[in-house]
RNA sequence: UGGGGCGUCGCCAAGCGGUAAGGCAGCGGUUUUUGAUACCGCCAUUCCCAGGUUCGAAUCCUGGCGCCCCAG
């Protein structure tokens, strides 16, 4: 007989870790495991402090938001404990974060925070807690399925599906970790909850924004950890035309069209970065189609591994962007990397980005995995002919 | 200083006597648990300047000024 959590045991016997950020929704998962008689402990990791973060709305696992987490956990009765893991942070995350946009990509930072901070180091410490489980409040849902494995599934409310920040999230991991938000309807749900477990935080904002950049001035913190990185260079037109100046390829992504201060007759849009030349390579929307990613670091979920696909890949859906529905598209992989064709092109596509798989298109699709965009490439000769 | 052309928002540009289109850029907002995109709103009381004609001019006339081209 298992529990709620899928774990063998009794509830008040099963011990459950909540990362807590300070937020609703971690706040209602606590409250909710804490009303079903688990073992809670509610654990919130303090990232990293700047001043400016601390009043910011919005913001998450800094200032205000611990002590609301600590309210909380007070509120329902629950142990709490606040773990310094700003070195951790700044490593992980901060930096990768930085590194990526001087190396003219564009990082997710919360995939990285996911995968190198909160399912490594905060897993590891739930462990040491003795902890069965680590829940979250993430909107996405995962399933026991024969043999120990779980499977990760989209949240089913696709409004809110966070599977694309999730996909990193090894198998280990997965085994371990419980999000009992996902089968939610919707966010109103999980606010009502809030309310009537009578949470203070109920009402509070959602977090947007990458939350240890103040003000979305994400292009100062680069300056700031990396000084002189913001080297001025050309706008270049695909064309060859020299349209102007920019004063850093860090301050742009693919697929960017305002901030580039180019008055040509028709809107443009950054195509491509060349970091080392310190270009900014700019064209036309339909210069901004793509069709194949090429992929690298990639978490295979899949029943059959990654190796063993066949020669010509396998049908799934791929998602280039957290706000997109998963589209059609197959995934291969051979001698020279793993790449993802997508059957109808996408615009945008970045390279830092993650493309995430899906096994088909639909809201219940299973989460097979992703990778970080390494560059776009060009179809395979059958595919061209194909196209 | 012969001839021709042109000067309308930061850029491009319509208007050709009836009371300043549009695009681009910019700014603001909405959407968005990454970056973007998209969408909505704002953006020339004034048309190089000065006179004049007219009920009325960016549009006609005169004179300046400034560009550009051809010719020297």
């Amino acid at each position: 007989m298992r529990n709620t959590l899928d774990i063998a045991k009794k509830p008040e016997e099963t011990r459950v870790v909540v990362a807590m950020s300070g937020g609703v929704d971690s706040s209602v998962v606590a409250a909710l495991l804490k009303e079903q008689g688990y073992d809670v402990v509610g654990v919130t990791l303090q990232l990293y402090d700047h001043g400016a973060a601390i009043h910011r709305k919005g913001a998450c696992c800094a200032g205000q938001d611990i002590y609301d987490a600590k309210s909380v956990a007070d509120r329902i009765g629950i142990p709490h404990y606040v773990l310094d893991y700003e070195s951790r942070f700044r490593q992980e995350v901060i930096d990768r974060f930085v590194d990526s946009y001087v190396a003219g990509e564009t990082p997710i930072p919360c995939v990285e925070c996911n995968r190198r901070v909160k399912f490594r180091d905060l897993l590891a410490t739930a462990r040491e807690l003795g902890a069965d489980v680590l829940a979250t409040g993430h909107y996405v849902q995962s399933a026991a399925q024969e043999g120990d494995d779980r499977v990760l599934l989209r949240a089913a409310d696709p409004d809110r599906d966070q599977s694309y920040f999730l996909y990193a999230t090894t198998q280990e991991q997965l085994n371990f970790l419980r999000f009992p938000l996902g089968h939610l309807r919707s966010k109103a749900e999980t606010r009502a909850l809030a309310h009537r477990y009578g949470l203070e935080v109920a009402d509070k904002a959602d977090s947007q924004d990458i939350c240890f950049v103040p003000a979305g001035r994400y292009a100062e913190l680069v300056e700031k950890l990396r000084p002189g990185a913001a080297e001025p260079g050309e706008i270049v037109h695909l064309d060859g035309r020299v349209l102007g100046r920019h004063e850093g390829v860090i301050g742009f992504t693919i697929g960017q069209r305002k901030g580039l201060g180019i008055a040509a007759g028709e809107p443009l849009y950054v195509i491509r970065i060349d970091a080392d030349g310190k270009r900014v390579i700019v064209g036309p929307r339909e210069a901004l189609a793509t069709r194949v990613v090429r992929l690298r670091e990639v978490n295979w979920l899949g029943d059959v591994p990654l190796a063993q696909l066949p020669e010509d890949g396998i049908q799934i859906a791929a998602r280039v962007r957290s706000t997109r529905v998963p589209l059609p598209g197959s995934i291969h992989r051979d001698d020279t990397g793993v790449y993802v064709t997508l059957f109808a092109p996408e615009e945008g596509v970045a390279p830092g980005q993650a493309c995430v798989f899906y096994s088909h298109a639909g809201s219940d699709a299973r989460v097979l995995g992703g990778g970080t965009i390494e560059r776009m490439a060009q179809p395979r000769p059958s595919e061209q002919a194909a196209a």
